[in-house]
DNA sequence: AGTTTAAGTTACTCATGGGTAACAATATAG
DNA sequence: CTATATTGTTACCCATGAGTAACTTAAACT
């Protein structure tokens, strides 16, 4: 029940009623805390999910055990949350803020598309890092509710398309070797995908020689030319 | 029960049995018949389960799902297999067999690193277009068992580590530029991988121009060097 | 032919875990 | 200081699905 009420919704009703009367400082800014706190709640309920789920996989970590990592019971995840699933939509909806967040910033540039594709790759590698990312990465597309799995794959196959775009505005510029975007975009993603699965920041494997090695297999190939 | 009666045993039983009275064609071919029979139909249903597993997810497909698509009910599942873990073992083995095979041929030729590598992918590629093949790839160490854990990690690495030598018999005979072969091959594995998680053989995407733009991209990078 | 073994069935048990109802405590507004 | 929304709890319900026991049918060996 509580977790239907929607917060936008919320936020209207106390203006509302205080429009009306007075619209003190007080107010408005203890109703903002409640918010902030209620979204940190729910990132940090995320968060604790998204490193269950990574760790054990979806079907064998139980609501009672997220609720256990946050120190909470079970019921009260509702509060924050539809049900399970609404967990891996909501992580979902922060990993495409933020993946879309660094394609605008790399194409933004006015660089050329293959320092923009080389860009894109750095800060990916950097990004997949965070748990909510990786459990993105690892469940997008696995959703038993019809419309939640087609929003999840249309999500992704929004951020192909404008890896895509920058390797045929590559393939435009001169940058970029005459290639098949399309498989060129996804066989690149299907790679770094693959790095959120078993790479850790925290591992004996230095951040930089992976990114370096990324880089040299899409700019050179390992083919020896001499 | 039945299904912890090892074939070898079986078989050494009833040698014995036979050795003594009488070494009668009929007797071995009838014996074999029963045996290639119950080893046909494991390999449908370890078939037919990969199928489901691939389109549905381990967890969302139950015994009784799998025993449906092979017509029988699910305690007879029970007969072939040891519980629904085993499924995904016995689809790794049959996986570890193919793959392991496939480097047999490829790492016996005379060719050098690079080519010997081409022809891995060349090969691959066929293979993953394999339900088995994809249900091991998707699945491989998420086992509940701690010990089949390990060994299909291992096995994993086993495979990872001879593609890992291909590449270092390159660099040797100067083939393969220098790189970190350990990280090339895991994204190597990791592209090929992702393939098999999107590509059908029925899709309008022709097997060829998939296997070239993998080439190019091992091959020569997608960087224009002009 | 008659006995044994393989192969399959029906009809259960039982643990797990998602989800809910009803109640309790705590914070916030007026 | 009291009323109300917020946040949380305990104690359930109930569907699902893995695995088993006991029984039946079909095939195969002697």
């Amino acid at each position: 029940m509580g977790n239907n009420i929607v917060v936008g919704y919320e936020i209207s009703k106390i203006g509302k009623k205080i429009k009306k009367v007075k619209l003190t400082k007080p107010v408005l800014k203890s109703g903002l805390k409640r918010e902030e706190k209620r979204q940190l709640k729910l990132d940090a309920i995320l968060r604790h999910a998204a490193a269950a789920f990574m760790e054990k996989g979806y079907y064998k970590t139980s609501l009672d055990d997220i609720a256990q990592l946050h120190n909470v019971t079970k019921p009260t995840l509702y509060y924050y949350v539809k049900n399970k699933e609404d967990i891996l939509i909501k992580c979902e909806d922060v990993a495409s803020v933020r993946i879309n967040g660094l394609l605008d910033q790399v194409t933004a540039s006015a660089e050329n598309g293959f320092i923009q594709l080389e860009h894109f790759i750095r800060g990916y590698v950097d990004i997949i890092t965070d748990d909510i990312i990786r459990c993105h990465i690892r469940h997008r597309g696995q959703r038993e509710d019809k419309a939640a799995r087609n929003a999840s794959l249309k999500m992704h196959r929004g951020i192909e398309h404008r890896v895509r775009e920058i390797i045929i505005k590559g393939m435009e510029d001169g940058s970029i070797r005459d290639c098949n975007s399309t498989i060129i975009a996804i066989l690149l993603f299907d790679a770094l995908n693959g790095i959120s699965a078993w790479y850790r920041d925290e591992g004996e494997l230095n951040h930089e020689e992976l990114v370096q090695q990324v880089l040299l297999l899409v700019t050179e190939g390992v083919k020896n030319k001499v």
